[in-house]
RNA sequence: GGAUGGGUUCCCGAGUGGCCAAAGGGAGCGGACUGUAAAUCCGUUGUCACAGACUUCGAUGGUUCGAAUCCAUCCCCAUCCA
């Protein structure tokens, strides 16, 4: 019986899905220092929820020992991954996607120590901007059969509905990034969301078939929810790990109300509690699996933005929620001179510059159908406006619907 | 390049001259019920100065008292042929 390595971490937690060579793979991590690496398109300028899970993977295997290169795709976001999407493809200049990439590496430091090389942050824009067609058509489009990537799933399914040579293309690129950080960095694994496993593996193949040398692919699970959709979406946007585009109060209240089947897959994949915990917190019944939830929330509100946020956070929900007093930390939203002034502090016009309705037409709605409180009362008609002195001080809190308040105030 | 079929509101998708701010479903939002959960039921979902007005059905022009619906040109997408 081998000692538990990173290989039966990963495994325990929940994050495997798919992987070329599991028993040799397995081995390795047991037996050596593995290079290993993760590429994230920097097409937005924060990482995501969904970015998460890739990142815990990395920190899971940096901590028993391995070393993990964050591949930032400033080359290939600039043409646009097609995978699975169906939108346009944005076309970013070269100077947004170094910027982009930028903040993700500060966002990524909050969890990966890349100090003194114990991990690497390598841009691919370095190779595949200075690559040449032809060479890499002889060195590289060599090695792939279109026959046998029109038979992987991810392209079958995208038969119907038309597919690109450039989407095709794309693989041969990632592979080749594979190929080029084995040559550097002797990287001998690639690891991703499994909606990569065609990308990962092709260049786990490009690599064996070229260099005659060992590479692995490994897949883990995708953050979805029990009923299959994906994780880290709210009525703003995506769950971000930049509190400036999604605020700690609200990235607590998202992890603070999943769904109670989904509670247990967080922990697992999402905090480092220790597996037993993990199993006895999501084996809770009934109500009190709403522990779980905190202990799920404050958690992870913690590692992505510090305690005294996370502590921030919780106090303001339990002041809002659970009968606590402190209501200093609750999200608010200052006006200005000229807002009170054009706003006439109608009702309608305040929850809309608190964020609350996104239309005046939408909080009439809202009024009408009885969701907006000022206070414990609730607001009876859309023409009803506060008063002038209602914002000094504390100002007031205005609430729609069960969950979501705001403060608001002068500035 | 040729032929054919398409582009409708957040998404899917009906609508082929007035009854269309546009069916139905999904998703979202609000309400009831609950545990800040799920399921269920009800309401709602273009904008505004809100019992009224204004703007939307790929784009631009046109026909008509009247167009998402008809015509012209253009752009885009899919399928087949090259």
């Amino acid at each position: 019986m081998m000692e538990r390595n990173a290989y039966d971490i990963l495994e325990e937690r929940g994050f495997l899905k798919q992987c070329s060579h599991p028993e040799e793979l397995r081995e390795l991590l047991g037996k050596e220092k593995v290079t290993f690496y993760i590429g994230f398109d920097p097409t937005a300028d924060s990482l995501h929820i969904g970015h998460y899970v890739a990142l815990m993977t990395m920190a899971h295997m940096q901590r028993a020992g391995h070393r993990p290169i964050a591949l930032l795709g400033n080359g290939t976001a600039f043409i646009g991954d097609p995978s699975g999407k169906t939108d346009m493809r944005s076309l970013m200049s070269k100077e947004q996607l170094k910027h982009n990439a930028a903040c993700f590496q500060a966002q990524m430091s909050r969890l990966i120590d890349f100090t003194d090389d114990k991990a690497l942050i390598v841009y691919n824009g370095d190779w595949l901007y200075p690559l040449n067609y032809l060479d890499f058509m002889r060195d590289i489009g060599v090695y792939f059969s279109v026959s046998r990537m029109l038979a992987a799933d991810c392209y079958k399914q995208r038969m119907e509905r038309g597919l690109t040579f450039f989407e095709m293309g794309y693989m041969l690129m990632q592979s080749y990034d594979f190929l080029e950080l084995n040559r550097r960095y002797g990287c001998k694994l690639q690891m991703g969301g499994d909606d990569q496993w065609s990308n990962i593996l092709g260049g786990a193949d490009l690599i064996r078939r070229k260099e005659q040398k060992p590479a692995y692919a490994l897949t883990t699970a995708l953050l979805t929810t029990s009923d299959g959709k994906k994780m880290g979406k709210t009525e703003k946007g995506a769950v971000w790990l930049d509190k400036e585009k999604c605020s700690v109060f609200d990235f607590y209240q998202y992890w603070r109300n999943v769904e109670d089947q989904d509670v247990e897959k967080c922990l697992a994949l999402l905090t480092f509690l220790p597996m037993e915990e993990v199993r006895r917190l999501g084996a809770l019944p009934g109500e009190q699996i709403n522990e779980a939830k905190r202990v799920l929330a404050y958690t992870l509100t913690a590692q992505v933005h510090g305690e005294e946020e996370a502590q921030k956070a919780q106090t303001a929900a339990e002041a809002l929620f659970a009968g606590g007093t402190d209501l200093s930390n609750i999200p608010s939203c200052e006006l200005t001179a000229e807002q009170v002034e054009e706003s006439g502090l109608r009702i309608p016009d305040l929850l809309v510059l608190s964020n609350l309705a996104k239309s005046k037409s939408d909080a009439r709605r809202l009024i009408a159908d009885g969701g907006v409180f000022i206070g414990d009362e609730k607001v009876a008609s859309p023409n009803q406006a506060l008063n002038e002195s209602d914002l000094a001080g504390d100002g007031v809190i205005i609430r729609k619907g069960k969950k979501t308040y705001c403060r608001i105030r002068k500035a």
